[in-house]
DNA sequence: CGGCATGTTGCGCA
DNA sequence: TTGCGCAACATGCC
């Protein structure tokens, strides 16, 4: 479940369970995830720490502990973080575990992943990937003078820029394609011929994208409704906007919906 | 059975 | 060098 605002509510997750405990230990039970370290790396750093903070940039979790080590967890397609009592059973998709004490509770903290693309890391260091993400629309806000920057450098698909984890980070498929219908912008225009005006177009759709994927989640407490798309999933339907039939192509490998009416092209082809 | 899937990386080609 | 398609990763679900 893992775009920007699934990977917030992990965080917001993995802080009540997290923050100020105290890891007891901590099992990984499949090397794909742990690649390239081990279920012996993640208890030999993790265990017998507190844990200071719980952060995200874009679609990655770091938990920073006490002694400076750090946790790092990437949801890849189907991870998901939950919390569970210690003595019970093994969740389906469970790939690894952590068990903490806050006062007088225990609990423990689990990680499911289906399809293994997730990440969990423990080192001593940030990796290359967090550190070279671009800015993160949540913690870091995203203003338009950056983003025309980084768009402008580019004569890419500005579908393509807004997913590159460099340029912002936290955008996968769903907000892209989200975003660029609220902005009324062809996914397909080139990113440098978009104007000014178009850019701010672009912050304001991924801002309401962001948002209501986030008030979606916190109102049904877990999956993200398809009702919260406004073109995401939709082809065939009509344009919420101009009763246009959606239409589906497929960029860069990835499904991609929009309306060939209101979204207009910047930059022939 | 076929088709699709919210992510990332690496390869080959133009 | 840049942009882009495509396969791979490993699996579930409709």
């Amino acid at each position: 479940m893992p775009e920007l605002p699934d990977v917030e509510m992990a965080r917001r997750l993995l802080e009540r369970a997290l923050l100020g405990a105290r890891i007891t230990s901590a099992v990984g039970s499949d090397r794909v995830i742990l690649r390239p370290g081990s279920s012996r790396t993640l208890s030999r750093i993790a265990v017998g720490r507190a844990v200071q903070a719980v952060e995200r940039r874009g679609k990655w979790l770091r938990v920073m502990l006490d002694d400076g080590a750090r946790l790092f967890s990437h949801l890849g397609m189907t991870g998901e973080w939950i919390t569970a009592g210690v003595d019970e059973p093994s969740a389906r998709f469970e790939r690894a575990r952590f068990e903490v004490t806050k006062g007088r509770s225990r609990r423990s903290i689990r990680y499911l992943d289906a399809r293994r693309f997730g990440r969990l890391l423990a080192t001593k260091d940030d990796i290359a990937a967090w550190r070279e993400l671009g800015p993160d629309p949540l913690t870091d806000g995203l203003d338009v003078e950056t983003l025309a920057a980084a768009l402008g450098r580019s004569a890419r698909r500005v579908k393509d820029a807004l997913m590159d984890q460099t340029l912002v980070a936290g955008i996968g498929n769903i907000l892209a394609t989200e975003a660029l219908w609220h902005a009324r912008i062809d996914p397909r225009s080139r990113s440098d011929r978009l104007t000014p005006k178009d850019v701010g177009r672009v912050v304001r759709g991924l801002r309401n994208a962001i948002e209501r994927q986030l008030t979606a989640r916190e109102k049904a407490g877990g999956d993200e409704p398809r009702e919260s798309f406004a073109v995401y999933g939709r082809s065939g339907e009509p344009c919420r906007r101009c009763g246009t039939s959606i239409s589906r192509i497929v960029l860069g490998g990835r499904g991609t919906t929009f309306c060939a009416h209101c979204q207009e092209r910047r930059g022939a082809r």
